[in-house]
DNA sequence: TATGAATGAGCGTTCATTCAT
DNA sequence: GATGAATGAACGCTCATTCAT
């Protein structure tokens, strides 16, 4: 559908996608209109309707792009043999914090119209989403048969967790709950890790600390 | 605004706030209008603005009413003095999961339309919500004067997670990712504890279990 | 329909008519609510529909009231043989002045909402209406039968013009565009019956002035 | 924001505007709909509102258009110096009765809804309507400079009664009160000037007609 | 491709009016 | 008489979508 642009030229496609990036974020799928992505594009509004088929399409489309990439990145890490799983759950926190910190009106806009959307979109991408806890959950698993992980807490659990943790942390620097620097956001990999995996709780001989 | 009504009367008011919740849950505050509430209520049209200013009221409403429930049970658990921390976050768990069980419907309405709307209606209520996460850390920052929990982590910080685990807990069930049964909520209970404080990993002495 | 109240009660039918007047003229017929009314009048606004059968209805019968004392002023002038037309014209110019400025908002209402409405109300009181003007044409007519008049303007057209001259002055005040002193008053009564009968231009033996 | 349309396209702005004339005087303003309005027009119900932001807009335009005109007008015509002052108001209302004979709906729209709606629209357009009198008074004041018209009659006054008698005789038309033929509006036009300059008594030594 | 005029279903909201108490 | 809860038709307005150019 969507034609690869002469080289040179602008892909007023990928500038209508950018442009629901910003609108989306900035007023919410439901409280924008397609003109304002059309007029964030530059462009009349006749041409989203060229190239997409609806105003959910275009969040679909910026959905699926973006968790395709997450998916592969975590099944990459999970691939990396030589890390202990508590590595890589860092390294999982790590591609979606940097995913935020690098894209964060794109990640606001998954996070508060897909994947909480429970009624509308998220039915459409719940296999996506479930997908996702699924390869954290492989991970978790491992860990247990290797005895490294507690056996009484089930893997998809303990994934859910896990997600869930990130998540509120993304959620927290999307609403200004939580400080915003690049400091807090290295920290913030560190610290999820240590918290799920080591807990809260100072443990009789100690936890060793995360390397990152 | 509603007057109080005769004993054994219907109240109407409350009537209209229940359909809402049902109506709300399952076809989500965007989708839905409000002679679908009216329907819902077996009312007339009309009757829902003679008792709320518009739509959005009522979901302000429903939340604000119930989140305070939920602050208010928060205090009260936190002073009671005998707890140790994680026993604490086991009856905050426990609460809000239970909230769930007893609510499903409300509570996804709160989850979803409310909590996660960035945009919209969350900006309204950030202060309540945030002090939620407020109230959550006091129980940490006891914990952590007391040596009982890192120090490393912020009160601030373990707050978030553990929330965050909490509520992912709350959407795996709204959206059928986990499965719904009378244990699996006791089970959860526990074990989002466990998680969290005690973590994932294996701990050279072993865990102590929670109580519930 | 309106029962005469016991002596000392309140007439609430009367106060709620009142009321009516109060809030037409400040806030237009169409912009008012029923309930307007009847918080103006301090009363619950079912009440209001014990005793008129519409909206409109209250405005009907402010119209008609005061109007039926409008046409009878003018015949009880028109029956004073000694007064000259000129005069008879100065007496009906000045009960319709001395009813603005004594009841402006009433006055306003039904020059506003009434005499100009042609679409709506207008049409019911057209004969009303137009039996004004026929009176007011009866003292030109007697006075172009007696050649004080003159005789190629038909009495129809001159009263018109001369109501129409009139009911500007009121709007003028009614819209701030004229100052609204007793003085003002006063001399617009003289002047806008020398107007009409004498003429803006100086004639060339002087216009004898109107007694006032 | 209305695109010039193609020569020979229908141009649907004008189409709407004037459909909103005939609606607008035969059922009211207020007792209208805006899917009369494109009833009438031919169009869709949106895309009145791709025109215009709302039905008062389109009554704005419709008046500001008119009334400019006629402020033009009388400008131009108070600019012809060799015209005596009665001649000059000849003009005035020989222009203001053409409009109303050619375009009977467009000023009974103006005169019905707008420059009577004391609370609503009028307020908006007060100035325009002040400018109005304001434009007449200037060819009086320079009449009674002249010594042409009486000093004890103030040219604001004047105005007023002037424009308020044409006025009324639109009113009478409008509501079928007076007969409305090609020789009443002719004769109008003189018999208005007549009664307001001459008067409607009989001078000493007699008036001098308008040539019209 | 690109534009934006044109469409019309749908929605939130208002408010005159009714009626049980 | 008096109240105000209850009704529901009606209306202004929005906006996703279509389509002629």
């Amino acid at each position: 559908m969507a034609a690869t642009p002469r080289p040179g030229a602008v892909d007023k496609r990928r500038l209508i996608l950018d442009a629901a990036i910003t609108v989306f974020a900035r007023q919410g799928f439901h409280h924008c209109r397609v003109s304002d992505v059309a007029d964030e594009a530059g462009v009349a509004y006749g041409l989203v309707y060229h190239y997409f088929d609806s105003k959910e399409e275009m969040l679909n489309e910026l959905f699926l792009e973006r968790w395709q990439i997450m998916l592969d990145a975590i099944s990459e890490i999970d691939a990396r043999d030589e890390l202990p799983p508590r590595e890589k759950l860092y390294e999982v926190a790590g591609f979606i914090i940097d995913s935020y910190r690098h894209e964060p009106d794109l990640m606001k806009v998954i996070i508060v119209e897909v994947t909480r959307a429970a009624n509308s979109f998220g039915k459409l991408h719940l296999d996506k989403i479930r997908e996702a806890y699924a390869r954290i959950a492989e991970i978790v698993e491992a860990a247990r048969r290797d005895g490294v992980f507690k056996q009484d807490i089930s893997s998809d659990f303990a994934a859910m967790c896990f997600y869930g943790a990130i998540e509120q942390l993304l959620s927290g620097w999307i609403f200004d709950l939580l400080p915003q620097t690049e400091e807090e956001f290295e920290r913030a990999k560190t610290l999820v890790v240590e918290a799920i995996c080591g807990g809260l709780e100072v443990s009789p001989s100690g936890t060793p600390a995360v390397s990152g």
